[in-house]
DNA sequence: ATCCCGCTCCGCCGCACGGGGGAGACACCG
DNA sequence: CGGTGTCTCCCCCGTGCGGCGGAGCGGGAT
């Protein structure tokens, strides 16, 4: 069974960089580099135009970096090119936005040969293997849970912020007001503040408001 | 660089499946299947033991399935071996379920046999590569959102299921009664029996309470 | 020097809420 | 047949809560 060989775009600023990767990828069977882009707006209309298996793209690039053509290829080719987000450093936020992006995998500029070929082979093919649909789902939710952080949030004061994760917390307004070493009258005036400010009726409904906004994780 | 060979396991408790992968694997230069076991059990003393680097491991076995097991060898054994979960459906929650329990990869059983070489390969030397510590992280935030669900979710009653929900939606009794078409003091009734069992004090703590247990997207 | 804003606190009021206890109807199960 | 569990509803009572209006103090901006 002789497979039609992958197909593959590079997409790196660096020329160093891209005739590395074209001399490992190149002297592989069975892979062939087909085209090279030095920037993400040119990775978008070299990859539109041609159609590659596998995308090497690079995060920082001049224009559009890697994420954002990461984003664009994916959300207007169908079927869209499977893309390896390259880096140099191991950034966790960087391997969240990829996979957010719609990137089918992560790979360290560090990387060996090797595993550098395997990871393109893999991706290559990747209809039913390591993590598929699943793991664009978990970044989905992930993205939720950072992202937006509610308009309100901004608005709130030191105090209030610190008054409104007391009440997520399940304190009452004594309580908190103990916590805070301040009078209940004074937690009161802040409670109102935040109810008026994030639109709820009750606490209930405030702390709704902070979970759903994601203000506790954020701080 | 003549690396040593990549010792692999097996589990599954199909002979013919551990032999088919046995002959595929086998026949790799670099990959070496050293041990078998046929439960989930089994599998746990036979990794123990063997200290293979990569562990192939189904879903479905006697005793202990592979989640579990895939569990105990990777909360036990530093540093842990690569374990790739097997399944025969692409079940996405089986995926989630991997992440949560440690597994490096996962993998189908109508796979054919190079994309099953190279995941193994690549999970061999996965210091780098794909989806490193990330998708952990990931898995992690998931197992919080939905995992143990809280003792006290699955003694709530249908009707009291009900109430919390509306509660966490920041109803007040009479609007619950409203929209279940029951009386006010029905509804008093379920919230207080949810306070109990879910041990809040008030209706707000309750509600952190249903966040906190990923009771909304559960129930 | 003035103004605005955040933090602190006060009193009064009405109400939804939660605690305690009880009760009838129905269904399921041993 | 009685026990058990769920859903439905009732009363009384105390209180934490939220709405309203007001006030003094300090810092930063203009």
């Amino acid at each position: 069974m002789t497979r039609p060989a992958v197909r593959i775009v590079l997409a790196d600023d660096e020329r160093m960089v891209r005739t590395a990767l074209r001399a490992i990828l190149s002297a592989e069977p069975g892979l062939a580099v087909v085209g090279e882009a030095t920037t993400g707006a040119e990775a978008v209309s070299v990859v539109r135009e041609l159609r590659p298996d596998v995308v090497l793209m690079d995060v920082r690039m001049p224009e559009i970096d890697g994420m954002r053509a990461t984003e664009q290829i994916v959300a207007t080719l169908e079927p869209p090119p499977r893309i390896v987000v390259v880096t140099t450093f191991e950034n966790d936020s960087y391997v969240y936005d990829a996979l957010r992006a719609g990137a089918a995998g992560f790979l360290l500029k560090r990387s060996d040969a090797d595993t550098l070929v395997q990871a393109v082979r893999l991706v290559a093919q990747t209809d039913s293997l390591l993590f598929p649909a699943a793991v664009r789902a978990l970044a989905d939710q992930y993205a939720r849970r950072s992202a937006p952080s509610a308009p309100w949030v901004s608005k709130l004061t030191g105090r209030e912020r610190d008054v409104l994760r007391h009440m997520a917390g399940g304190l009452t307004n004594a309580e908190i007001a103990r916590r805070l070493e301040v009078g209940p009258a004074t937690v009161k005036s802040h409670v109102a503040a935040v109810l008026a400010k994030t639109g709820a009726r009750d606490r209930t409904q405030a702390v709704i408001a902070a979970y759903e906004a994601g203000f506790l994780s954020a701080g």
